[in-house]
DNA sequence: TTGAAAGCGCTAACAA
DNA sequence: TTGTTAGCGCTTTCAA
């Protein structure tokens, strides 16, 4: 069996209590206990008892993240990202990572609450934020630290840290009405995400700034895959006035797009302008190289993680809440850059 | 604060012992006596402390999961999936997962190492096994319960779950011969990885066997990006004699590959064929929509993590090593089948 | 059918 | 500088 302090204790011939001390670095051992304490847990391979030590400190030292999947066959490039950013912070910060999946419902909530009971975790990152979400109302209700990655419909009174969607959108719709695209039509993911929203109303307002209305049959609503994309972006193809370019509420649904219009024959780029939302590593390499706005997604896991752990530490923030500006990468898939 | 068992007990007028066992529903407790436990139970909200718990039990209660990443930008669609068969089947089974992110070398190792010595886990799963893998050696050596998605060179005394990389190759191989392919290159990713070495030997292999022997100057090593696929291609693409077919060793480098001979003006499918590996849900909307060997991922997730809670809890394991026949699923992207 | 007591491994207030 | 004692919340002998 491992050894415990009680086992170092007897092997110096001292208590618990300075062995503890000793380890823990208090100055009030002596230099030679000290020394001698170490070298002996050493020797025997001490090593602390994580679980005796967290009832002991009443904390769990842990962060959740519960990642809302849609169906089993949940592919998406752009958590393996967010995750290594978080998990590389909270690992820094001293924190374990405790990951479970759910889709959205009841049972997602549930698993918000069972943690919370179980007192397994001290914090929450939520993704993936809806416009009414019930993870939120509930963590703000019971005043348990978490950090949001994305808002809510109303008020927002929550640290969070988002990227400004509608100004992306907004970005996006300049580019299209710029480079002569009149008919632009959109594929969103549910709006029931307060991103996809959030987007659509930003290339809304982009559009009608740029005196191009969006019509209300360009806009399809699907959910995140790019088959949803591609289903999408053949219903619009199929509208006997079909448009000329399509606004993708991210990449993936981007990427359903452009394979749905190459295998109608229309060369994308010059038939058509497809845009995209994430800028995920896979779009700078597609083909045609997606035009899209980029999200620092890693950074975002860095900065998500680091508000949590000083949220639970009840230390102040800086900043409550963080807007991004996103910024426009223009590549090829709207024509404007038909140079590699 | 968070309601105890003896908040509980305090209200019933039993003591904690009573109570904890009417909860359990042992059957030395009457019936009376549990109603009216449970009853307060809820009444005041009460959740087991499963720190506490599980102190007492000497068990984690959770798995671990050390994700080797390589580099920050890390964004492999298939993590995601696989995250999703593991977290939902864990979570099925009662066990946490607790998940870290290290790139391989000796921090991994250290991480594995820390997590044992703290008793943070019951067991892990190891990903992304290599050829030499420290990781196996270490928890083969001590006798801790894990179960690897992969295996390494040599021995393979250990529970693992692989697809046969070999035999998948092999397949690609025929198929390629048969469709007529006759300078046959490859990418692969890191030959450190155990299946890119088995994936290498099947295609070798399998192209001899085909009576097309696959020449060295048309291998090529790179990581597991679509960026570095699309590297490999662009130097197999400038040899002055280039292949006229490139097996990539998974789909993202087949993606990039693809997206390195439509740079070129080659249409892939009829001046080039190029296959990949994995058959990640994008493989399917790639255009041209990538012919590839199908890793059934969810699965694969739901039955290494069934298979470790078996290991822990000392049960039987029906199979101790799981090798998966693979498919070959064939697109466009080798021209065998240009009709979408 | 129930309860007292011990103990999982650790930390910390208090005394010595 | 060190040790005694209590306690984190739970489970489980053992005795009543």
């Amino acid at each position: 069996m491992a050894a415990t302090l009680r086992d170092v204790a007897k092997k110096v011939g001292k208590s618990v209590t300075t062995v503890s001390r000793a380890l823990h670095d208090y100055d009030d051992v002596s230099p030679e206990t000290k020394a001698l304490v170490r070298k002996v847990a050493t020797e025997i391979g001490y090593r602390p008892n994580t679980l005796a030590q967290r009832l002991q400190k009443q904390t769990s030292d842990t962060i959740g993240l519960i990642i809302p999947t849609f169906g089993p066959r949940f592919s998406d490039p752009f958590f393996s990202e967010f995750l290594a950013g978080i998990g590389n912070t909270s690992n820094r910060l001293g924190y374990d990572l405790l990951v479970s999946t759910h889709p959205p419902g009841d049972a997602e909530l549930e698993a918000y609450q069972h943690m919370v009971a179980s007192r397994k975790v001290d914090g929450f990152i939520c993704v993936r934020t809806r416009r009414q979400d019930d993870r939120i109302d509930y963590l703000c209700e019971i005043d348990f630290p978490f950090v949001a990655f994305g808002r809510v419909e109303g008020e927002n009174d929550f640290p969070y840290i988002d990227e400004d969607s509608s100004y992306g959108m907004n970005l996006v719709a300049q580019h299209l009405v710029q480079l002569g695209y009149k008919q632009i039509g959109c594929i969103m993911p549910s709006l029931e995400l307060m991103f996809a929203q959030m987007r659509l109303e930003g290339l809304r307002t982009g559009m009608a700034e740029s005196g191009v209305p969006l019509k209300d049959e360009y806009i399809r609503v699907g959910d995140l895959t790019q088959r949803s994309g591609y289903q999408k972006a053949i219903e619009l193809l199929e509208l006997r006035n079909p448009p000329d370019a399509i606004a993708a509420g991210n990449d993936l649904m981007a990427f359903g797009a452009i394979s749905a219009a190459l295998e109608r024959g229309l060369e994308v780029g010059v038939d058509i302008g497809i845009t995209g939302f994430d800028d995920i590593p896979l779009a700078e390499h597609f083909h045609p190289a997606l035009t899209t706005i980029h999200q620092p997604i890693y950074q975002i896991g860095e900065l998500v993680s680091e508000m949590l752990v000083k949220r639970i530490k009840n230390q102040l923030l800086d900043q409550k809440q963080i807007l991004l500006k996103p910024k426009l990468v223009v590549r090829n898939s709207c024509g404007s850059n038909s140079k590699t």
